[in-house]
DNA sequence: TGGCCGGATGAGAGAACTCTCCTCGAACCG
DNA sequence: CGGTTCGAGGAGAGTTCTCTCATCCGGCCA
């Protein structure tokens, strides 16, 4: 699987990035400042690097800057602070570069992640993605359960993607809270439990098991 | 520009995605049945297949299945009524092709098509639109101006991406109307004057200029 | 069996979104 | 110069979406 290097020196967001993408199936590095992450990156080890602007000793933008100057082309994805207004400047001005502005969502994340992977010559992420009966297509964001065409909200969506992206396999409130909702939700809202249930009333309330105690996850019944 | 093969039998359905497809630079050629469908396609002198499931005398299932076992590989994106519960089974289920189920938004359409036609290799399509001093992320919808993040909806995003394709042409306002909510839009509505406002109320005034009589065009002032 | 705990469900508040309707003002045309 | 037409803008209704809260139910354990 791809290696990743995450420049971040908030520790919250710093861990939320690693546990995410290490349970992606992604090899992630993580460094705090500046120069590490310039010599991290120059080691040519990594497949991408999402970098924040705000690092300490050395900022995002000179990095960047040093990187490219020194012939990197490795992509790089740039979190960006929403409400300095000038950082995002450079973020969609600056160039050919990806930019994300904080906060956002792990779902989104990894989205522009694949995106920019898959430019890099990989195997084409697939349009469709289906599981027991259930078919997403990611494009429209739209989906289907054994033929039935289905509207789905945008969270209802975004939760089903998660889940069916890890086919069979249990997910806890707080991993599907943290990469559906983002990293700064309340965790002590039920709000999985009730997206679970518009879940169950569109797809049919088989299609998601509960684990108690433990979570939720998508079961793969055939076609009805 | 790329070739597209257009087979819809409903008159009106058809005129709207020959003229909107010839307005955004496609050669277009429209049949109205499956047998004209299969002949033309057959010839190999197109680069993509919108196909209606519903063409008279040999439905669309019958045209895709003759043209693979013929070893056609062209990309196939296929429109689907969305009340017929059964038609979206072989659209979503029926493997590698996509589909589109009505009503549908022209530019929905056309960002399938963009993609299909890109993953044949052709140029990659941009993930950032500019145009005098906006920058639009087609992959996250969202915008900034001057390097200020603006938030839009849905609507907004759409509108403000069909007029940053065109740069510095005129839209009448029913090609917006078509474009951004559909072929089965109430032609007198003023929906677009009231997004033209919301959408200069969000990047400044100045952006979108009114051609009175006409319609609308993205003026390119230089950055603020 | 009785009580507890985790999850399911119902109800609803608040916000955002989309669209319609109506009025005002300004451009254009005779 | 006066009337007409077209677009700008304000206001608001209806809907959907998102989330919270309170209650109910059923499994699980002592």
């Amino acid at each position: 699987m791809s290696r990743i290097l995450v420049a971040e020196d908030e520790t919250r967001i710093a861990a939320f990035l690693e546990k995410g993408l290490r349970a992606t199936g992604f090899a992630v590095t993580v460094v705090a400042d500046g120069p590490a992450a310039c010599q991290e990156a120059m080691s040519g080890g990594y497949d991408l690097l999402v970098l924040d602007l705000g690092l300490p000793l050395l900022d995002g933008f000179a990095v960047l800057s040093r990187l490219r100057h020194a012939g990197n082309r490795m992509p790089v994805i740039i979190l960006t602070a929403r409400t300095g207004v000038t950082d995002t400047v450079a973020g969609l001005e600056g160039g050919a570069d990806d930019y994300m502005p904080k906060p956002f969502r792990f779902e989104e994340l990894l989205a522009r992640i694949r995106l920019r992977l898959r430019s890099e010559g990989a195997a084409p992420e697939p349009t469709v993605l289906r599981y027991g009966g259930l078919a997403l297509d990611v494009t429209t964001r739209r989906a289907a359960v054994g033929g039935r065409e289905v509207d789905l909200s945008s969270r209802e969506y975004s939760l089903l993607e998660t889940l069916i992206r890890h086919p069979g396999q249990v997910l806890t409130r707080e991993q599907l809270l943290s990469r559906v909702w983002g990293y700064d939700f309340d965790p002590g809202s039920n709000v999985v439990d009730v997206y679970v249930r518009y879940l169950r009333r569109k797809l049919g309330s088989a299609r998601i098991e509960t684990i108690r105690g433990v979570g939720y996850r998508l079961s793969d019944l055939s076609p009805e």
